[in-house]
DNA sequence: CAGTGGTCTAGACCACGTG
DNA sequence: ACGTGGTCTAGACCACTGC
């Protein structure tokens, strides 16, 4: 790329015929990662090629690149390692783990957690839920609900929402089979890498049944938090209703 | 700075005395920006020197002071506006009101909120507000409780802790006279400003005082928000113990 | 028009991880 | 020794703001 007072600007029209028109040269390298993530190109996990070599392949200068690469760390996506290299950002990772569950034990000890799985099939979507899905009412997708126990007290109850079209083979069985985060199974088997999520956040009172499961008294107050989950480009790909017991656990948030 | 084969240091040894000894230079940067923040000598909602000034005075490049306001502006402590210069932060704006209130209305439409001091008291503070603060048992705190509704609708009550030495002079009889947010009134009349929050949520079962004072069924399911709140240097300086009822309120998070 | 922050480049050197 | 990301610089030009 030339700099002089008299610019060749061919190599520009090159590459804003593949990106959004008019917006800074390292906003359209991000949208053009961004295109590779999601296409899949690197896998979760995997390294992504130099800032050198990705200069090169989109006709920039390393520093434009690296100011790309920045904001996608920023958000997350990625994860530079110096000397190494830089990462797709995966939930298959005891750092990552605690990145969507913000539910803390008071005495700071992580203690041993076990998931059960109550349920789990594929129905039509509720208006509510194909609404925030951006699916059709009707439309099919998988339910799950399962409860989550630490140090055998059972602590969290979800119940989950996916879009059937894009989880395929999803079944109670395969579920009890796999160990760790159900956002490292989604990535693995499904391809869908949750890079975002907004949470709503209520205090409820238990109906009996919930009671019974949670094994505390009726009316006992309960988080409910519903969420919403997005993958790359901002398509919702997970609705998920959790009820927190906050009796020894609490809720943790920073705010800056 | 001179950039050769034999590089003169000497002007690096002259910053880091007043530093930290080895790091990034653009980190020391933000370290001696941060001192002159906390120092007061730029207030909230003033501009501070512009990079080329900046850059001058501390003896470095115009892309090292740059990359040093960048994080403080990505930490919301700075905001850069383009063509008129960078800014301290401030309470006073209406953008900044929801970065500390998560609490939203269902139906989206931001209602009109009123705020009633109850009480505002100083007092010697309890053994756990006082390790919050980082003060001793004992020592003087403010405590003052208040109520916040929304259209008319009791909504959230507060129950607020701050370190005596520092907030001399804060009564009812002021306190009600003022009109705005509270960390507003803190900057102006106290010089203290909040940067950054750590909460911690439960939900709990509303008390008969409180079900009185929030007009709701004794019982009732409440958000409890437990916040310690901190100013440059991430010294606490307030404690608040908050009730929320989300009947049409949710608290609003977002994951990243 | 001048001054501010925003973008982009090119090149040097440093710090880290690996072979 | 080499390749990676991390720091730092110098200089050009752009985009926005306000006089």
């Amino acid at each position: 790329m030339s700099n002089n007072p008299s610019p060749d600007r061919a190599s520009d029209s090159d590459r804003s015929a593949s990106s959004a028109a008019f917006s800074p040269l390292y906003q359209q390298i991000k949208s053009l990662l961004l295109q590779s993530l999601d296409r899949g190109e690197w896998k979760p996990g995997e390294a992504i090629p130099s800032e050198l070599e990705l200069a090169a392949r989109f006709q920039v200068s390393q520093g434009t690149v690296r100011k790309a690469i920045d904001e996608l760390a920023a958000e997350n996506l990625l994860l530079r390692r110096q000397g190494k290299g830089t990462f797709v950002a995966t939930h298959h990772e005891a750092k990552v783990r605690f990145r969507f569950l913000r539910l803390t034990p008071d005495d700071g000890k992580s203690s041993i957690s076990s998931s059960k799985v109550l349920e789990c099939r594929r129905v039509k979507a509720p208006a509510d839920i194909a609404a925030l899905l951006e699916l059709r009412t009707g439309d099919t997708v998988v339910n799950m609900r399962r409860l989550l126990s630490f140090d055998q007290t059972p602590t969290i109850l979800d119940d989950i929402w996916l879009p059937g079209a894009v989880f395929k083979g999803l079944t109670a069985e395969s579920l009890a089979r796999y160990r760790g985060p159900l956002y490292g199974l989604f990535e693995s088997e499904f391809g869908v890498s949750m890079v975002r999520a907004d949470e709503k956040i209520r205090a409820v009172s238990a109906t009996p049944d919930q009671a019974d499961t949670l094994q505390i008294a009726s009316g006992s107050p309960l988080l409910q938090v519903e969420r919403v989950s997005y993958t790359y480009g901002d398509r919702p790909m997970e609705v998920r209703r959790g009820l927190y017991v906050t009796e020894r656990f609490f809720y943790k948030n920073s705010l800056n």
